[in-house]
DNA sequence: TTAATTTTGTGCGATGCAGTACATAAATAT
DNA sequence: ATATTTATGTACTGCATCGCACAAAATTAA
């Protein structure tokens, strides 16, 4: 919780001119579009709104400032899977708020630009360990959040709460390649609903 | 059919010192470790065994050669599932094998790279529309070939074939993807064997 | 044997890119 | 005020990369 804005006392220097959490997600959105390999230090300093020299000594190289744009938004969307999954409602009204949720973020205009995590990170893992690393990291902690949900939730303990959990989040991966590689918003929505019966069986 | 190795009449020049397939199968090892973007035309033709000029020559530029590799691998896939779903065997082992042989394709030594489509083409997809047509397409080969399983398998039409396809799918890529970010096999397998009879309930 | 055709391979040119040095600016501490 | 510290911005340096030009090689047609 030190992103910026409120620090308690006056660093010393030069204060800087941007706001830590908006470049990370300026940054992360062209990450996004591009993927890892493809985006540019100068499109991604354009985007964040200050220069290479200010990237590199705020955030490090390309491959720290990209974890740290995919913490930041992993963390975030685990914090709104938590939200959505401890509110009212049954487990398979959560599970279908969550799914409906994802879509809406994986098939935002402009381009539907799917997960992150799924949709960028993968691809780095073989060449990238440490993108690897934090990737699974994330997706570990997805998974941990559905699963307490199917814990807590009165379902049968026959498919076991990590079984569902793993199963709910196969789904949601799958939707993020599809939106990413193209399939329209409606068709996911149909495809969510009919599997959240499933899940919760 | 017109790979190569028997072409039916002598083609007038200079005879072609390479195998089309054999070059396609290179390639496409180099773009499924590095991924599109990252993977160097230098360590393209390194690995092809030809030089650059004689890659453009014979594929024309990187987009295209990465797409006739991407074909070329889907196809080869799409056909050796439709081998096993038209086996011998009930759905459930059918089912079963076929994903027992994509996770040892998937998690091959020395690295774990996954499936070709899901973990580089997805990347890609936003900025090479092209690309993503091409994978769009062959996902929904792998589906239909689900789904002609499923229709031909006497199970209870609840969920609709089509349903059923869109789901073994999905538990497809998830497992791909997974592989590639580094879960380990025998997880990838126990995940795959508790979703069969799920699917096929 | 000569011409025509296609592939091969060396090598080049232009561009883009990641990362950094250096001078300048803006703030606090003394 | 002066010194110190941190951030900014210009400009630069190698280096990798893509795509192609051009000449040599290998084959068939005449």
């Amino acid at each position: 919780m030190r992103t910026s804005t409120e620090s308690a006392k006056k660093p010393r220097g030069r204060p800087r001119s941007f706001d830590t959490a908006e470049v990370l997600e300026r940054v992360r959105s062209v990450f996004m579009e591009k993927g890892f390999a493809a985006a540019s230090l100068d499109e991604l300093s354009e985007a964040a709104g200050l220069n290479r020299p200010s990237l590199y000594a705020a955030f490090g190289d390309k491959e720290q400032l990209y974890i740290q744009a995919l913490r930041f938004y992993g963390t975030k969307s685990v914090e709104a899977l938590d939200k959505i999954l401890s509110g009212a409602g049954t487990i398979e009204q959560r599970l279908a708020k969550v799914y409906m949720a994802a879509i809406d973020l994986y098939t935002a205009p402009p381009t539907k630009l799917g997960c992150m995590i799924v949709g960028t990170a993968a691809v780095e893992s073989p060449t990238h360990p440490k993108i690897a690393a934090a990737a699974s990291e994330l997706l570990a902690d997805i998974e941990k959040s559905l699963e307490r949900a199917f814990a807590d939730s009165g379902l049968s303990p026959e498919p076991t709460p990590a079984a569902r959990a793993r199963m709910a989040g196969a789904i949601m991966y799958a939707i993020a390649i599809r939106a990413r590689i193209g399939m329209k918003a409606a068709e996911l929505r149909a495809f969510a609903n009919s599997m959240v019966p499933v899940i919760c069986r």
